[in-house]
DNA sequence: ACATTATTTAGACTACCATCTAATTAAAGT
DNA sequence: ACTTTAATTAGATGGTAGTCTAAATAATGT
């Protein structure tokens, strides 16, 4: 698998580990994850598209909104790396 | 534990994790470690010394060698910090 | 003492990253 | 059509990270 390093550098930051947190608890909305932080939303947008692009997180439509979710087949595929990384 | 962003910064770089999975087989010196690598001693110096920093990897003094080690209690600290981000 | 080997530290450079504001796209409601 | 809401994209900026060469530290051997 050559994108493992994009979910290392994803996991990297606090914000988006605080992301990938809200989301294992279920699905939001850009507007509602922005409540959580106190950065702009351009922002806000830039770390969901570094999920994104790790495949750590879907997005799909609903009328105004875009709804995330955590792509948990991707996240048993870090919890394995990392396992491997040491084990 | 609030180190816990130092380990993720620790092993988001791709050599440093090639540095813990060659620890992970067994301890060795700083200069067996270079020749699994391109770059000047220099850098794997700083390698090394954000993985210590990060409590990752211990270090002891045999004569003139550095010989590092995996510090098993914090890679399992580790583990379980990954688990629970997602479980 | 001096030279050699092993490693770290200092300082510089480039590239990348998180962040911002402003502009843009897109859908919904009035 | 226009406005509002939702989110992304563009472009700029400051800071940090990985890398290098050169210099410094430290221990060994001659």
């Amino acid at each position: 698998m050559k994108e493992q390093q994009s979910i290392f550098t994803a996991i990297s930051d606090p914000h988006r580990r605080v992301i990938l947190r809200l989301l294992k608890q279920g699905e939001l909305s850009v507007s509602e994850l922005a409540k959580h932080f106190d950065f702009s939303g351009a922002t806000l947008s830039h770390h969901l598209s570094v999920l994104k692009s790790a495949a750590l997180v879907r997005v799909r439509k609903d009328k105004q909104k875009r709804i995330y979710t955590l792509n948990t087949s991707v996240v048993e595929e870090l919890l394995l790396v990392v396992n491997q990384l040491f084990k």
